[in-house]
DNA sequence: CTGAAAGCGCTTACAG
DNA sequence: CTGAAAGCGCTTACAG
């Protein structure tokens, strides 16, 4: 391989020359920096990043942890995942991609190795076991996810009580007065996915301030008992008249369930939901809701945690909850 | 942070025997041993990655390379994402996900610094710049996708001409005597991925063979373009019996166009596809199909990575093609 | 069975 | 504006 000394030796100069004329640290004159740009192209010099990271302890990867639980839709996380990452390379930073089973030991592990110089934790439940982990790493870390316990680290998430707020409200202003809510799976809340009960928790407390029934029920995540769910709950909240649709393998099955059972939208039933526009395109969803914003989370999770990076003390820490929006896709009335 | 130096001195001994003691690369005795490990995990030392790569040329760490094409349906992207992944930690190693549009580009960029011991590119074209710039790397790589010049690389891929094949036999064997084939948008095959035309022209081939009247259309891979391409197909070829779905977008969407066209499979129409399992399972597709395996090809483009980045001589080149087995869920009659 | 030392390829004070 | 040298934290011949 060419290392920096034999860009030295074909310009003429000193290593340090060399190093200084890449990084602009400090000022190189015209004619040297030329001739090292030129030694540098005709040979094909590029830093080791090895043994950059050992001389500066800055690695330029950021570790993106996630996991794959049966009770989650595998498409949405999918948006997280391109969100950072592209944010990270715009940035200069490459994604180290952790997925896991151990999340806790994974973050221990790329952490103490110094594989990275900070992470994204991804889907962070109420008392998700990576959060100590990241805090006695001493590693910068960005949470999408709300923990029970957040000192310390930056948190970017969808406000999901407004949003469970948002919708209701939605409903009531056409009048409605039953709605039934499809939650994520039971699994989901066992789990400790705040984001589960946030919104149920404020849709319910919305409803009642309305004084409107609002039936909240688990939905599935797999095939097929994502469709079944769906039919036994309408099949037993048929006098509903909106359904508020917080689960991602539902709202994907449930245009086809709706026409099985004859159902149309908004006449015979309004419907509304959250996911993002990516995730509404692919699946043709038509109905109006809460755009999840994965984009916009990820690319404000790498960008503070980044600030942090380069200045740990000086960054204040944020618990960012991206205001809901609402798409009128005309599914309510 | 704790050194091999800092292990050394708490166990009374030189670096290089801390060294040889958790690499086990030579005889250490016994009580040593025993003095080094307490010592390690009493300090909680880790080997700092950036160091062991710059004395080893090792890193343990793959690339993994992929684009998100507007003409792709992304969840089925996931599933190689998530196998690649899996089967390089079971092995020791990291993933380095790259998704910048510049594959070439990338892939020069990651292993020129020594980024990566490896990549793994994804969806491999016909005249893929990844290819050639990989060659010229020097590192090793499996690909996964077909390009026109496998010299000096590895090669994981379904049989897709194979499965074209399997799927015509199967609907000539029901006695199907005209076929609709729906294929990846033209801008699949444009792209040169071979995948889209091997399958097509495999089914095409035989279809003649057997006597039978194939019609080969090209899908689409955005709502609503997709539900609207297969009314417009449908309706135009209102007399076939059977449907080939080449077509992630296409084949998600099929369901719910049936149904709106009161169309019974597979009484009115027999239905076959290409998708995995799991796949299928998180759409709920009824259908025959092709088993896609995308575990088993990343599963093996990882394990012989591996193989060739520990004896990059001594490694036959290999051109895997995984032979099609298919699915019978009864859509076929 | 163990140690002292060279070397991996950089960056960055220190010195001029 | 530039150079010589130390140092980052490892691994591995070399030597005993």
């Amino acid at each position: 391989m060419v290392t920096i000394g034999d860009v030295a030796r074909a310009a003429g100069v000193s290593r340090s020359t060399v190093s200084y004329a890449l990084s602009g640290k400090r000022p190189i004159s015209r004619e040297t920096k030329e001739r090292v740009e030129e030694a540098v192209s005709s040979l094909g010099f590029t830093v080791h990043s090895g043994a950059r990271a050992l001389a500066t302890s800055e690695t330029m990867v950021l570790g993106l942890l996630l996991q794959f639980h049966e009770d989650e839709f595998p498409p949405a996380m999918l948006q997280y995942i391109l969100a950072v990452t592209t944010a990270a390379r715009k940035r200069g930073y490459d994604i180290l991609m952790v997925t896991e089973p151990d999340g806790a030991g994974a973050i221990r592990r790329v952490t103490s190795s110094n594989m990275v110089d900070g992470v994204v934790l991804l889907d962070v439940t109420h008392d998700d076991p990576r959060v100590d982990a990241l805090r006695e790493s001493g590693k910068p870390g960005a949470l999408v996810g709300l923990p029970m316990d957040t000192e310390g680290v930056d948190i970017f998430d969808l406000d999901f009580s407004g949003a469970g707020r948002m919708l209701v409200d939605h409903l009531h202003s056409l009048g409605h007065q039953e709605i039934v809510l499809i939650s994520p799976p039971r699994d989901v809340f066992q789990r400790g996915a705040a984001y589960a009960w946030r919104f149920r928790d404020a849709a319910l407390e919305r409803a009642a301030r309305h004084g409107i029934r609002l039936h909240a029920h688990y939905g599935e995540s797999q095939e097929p008992a994502v469709e079944q769910s769906l039919h036994s709950i309408l099949d037993a909240r048929d006098q509903a008249g909106a359904l508020i649709v917080h689960n991602d393998a539902s709202i994907v099955a449930l245009p086809s369930v709706l026409e099985d059972r004859g159902v149309k939208v908004p006449d015979d039933l309004s419907v509304v939901s959250l996911y993002s526009r990516n995730f509404g395109r692919s699946f043709r969803l038509p109905y109006t809701a809460v755009e999840t914003s994965p984009d916009q989370l990820g690319q404000e999770a790498v960008q503070h945690l980044i600030r942090r990076i380069a200045d740990p003390d000086n960054t204040p820490p944020v618990v960012r909850f991206v205001p809901p929006e609402i798409t009128d896709r005309g599914s309510t009335a």
